[in-house]
DNA sequence: ATATTTTTATTACAATCGTAAGATTAGGAG
DNA sequence: CTCCTAATCTTACGATTGTAATAAAAATAT
C-alpha cells in the first residue's frame, strides 16, 4: 500500500470538493469554498497549491487556467485516516469504539437498529 | 460541555500513562516512555510541561518532585476526539463508518459478530 | 504592440508540534 | 552552612498549518 500524503484539515475541505467534482478549476474550487467557509480566495489558493506540492492533486493547463484532479482516492484516504484513528484511540479495534459509544449512550435507538441491519445485510447470521 | 485542551499525538502518549497510573511523578512517566518510545527524557519532560500549560495536567509538589494528575478525563477526551473524527470523515455518522468498513471488507467475520453481540447486549430487540 | 486584467508563484508570519539542549534552582549530603 | 546533583524552567529550531499579501507572468483587449 502506497503512502498517502498527509492532508491537513483545511486542505481536506479542498479535497472534498475536488473529489466530488473533478476535473475542476481553481476558480470553481475557490467560489465554492468562499461560500461555505470564511476563507479568503488567497487562502484557498494556497491550500490548492500545497495539495499539488504534496502530491494529492495534479492539474492540466487549459490556457492560463489550471484544472485539478485528485491523485489520492477518497476511499483510500478516509480508510487510512480511519485506521489510524482507531489505532490511536481504540487499539485499532472498531468494536471498542462502538462499545464506548453504547456505554456512554451516544447512540439513539434508531442508530442502533441502523447499525444492526448493516451488519445483518453484510453478513447474515448464516452467512456464507 | 467545557472545552477540552487540544492534545497533540505525542502528548497523548503521556496522557495515557497519567490516566492509567496517576498520581505519577515526572520520573515514573519518563521511565515508562523511555522504554516504549524513542524519545529522550528531555523530550518527555517538555511534553509533560506543555500538558500542564495547556491545562491537561496538574501537579503537586512532593519536596522537589512533581506528581501529576489529569485535569481532563480520558472518557471525555476520547469521546470528543471521536465525535470530531466522525464529523470530519463520516458526517458525524457512525453507521457511515461501519458501512465503509463493511464495504471494503475491513472486518473479519469474528469482528462482525462481536459488533452484533455488542448491539444486542446493549439494546436487545425488544429493548426497554 | 502595449496596457490591463487575471492567474499563478513567491514570500510572510504567528501558532503548534516534535525534538531537544542549556540554564537555573532547590533539596540533600557532608 | 555550603556544595553538588537532580529536578524544573527557559530557550531553540525546523516542519507544518492557518491565514494571507505581494510579486510575477501570461492572456486579452485595444
Amino acid at each position: 500500500m502506497k503512502k498517502l500524503p498527509q492532508i491537513s484539515e483545511a486542505e481536506f475541505e479542498v479535497m472534498k470538493i475536488v473529489w466530488k467534482d473533478s476535473p475542476i478549476s481553481t476558480n470553481d474550487i475557490t467560489d465554492r469554498l468562499v461560500r461555505t467557509t470564511s476563507w479568503s480566495p488567497k487562502t484557498i489558493q494556497t491550500l490548492i497549491k500545497r495539495l499539488v506540492t504534496k502530491g494529492a492533486l495534479t492539474y492540466e493547463k487549459h490556457s492560463r487556467m489550471f484544472v485539478y484532479t485528485p491523485l489520492v482516492s477518497e476511499e483510500e484516504y478516509i480508510g487510512q485516516e480511519s485506521n489510524s484513528f482507531l489505532k490511536r484511540f481504540y487499539n485499532g479495534n472498531i468494536s471498542a469504539m462502538l462499545s464506548a459509544y453504547l456505554e456512554h449512550d451516544r447512540l439513539s435507538e434508531t442508530e442502533i437498529s441502523t447499525l444492526r441491519s448493516l451488519l445483518d445485510k453484510n453478513s447474515p447470521k448464516g452467512g456464507s
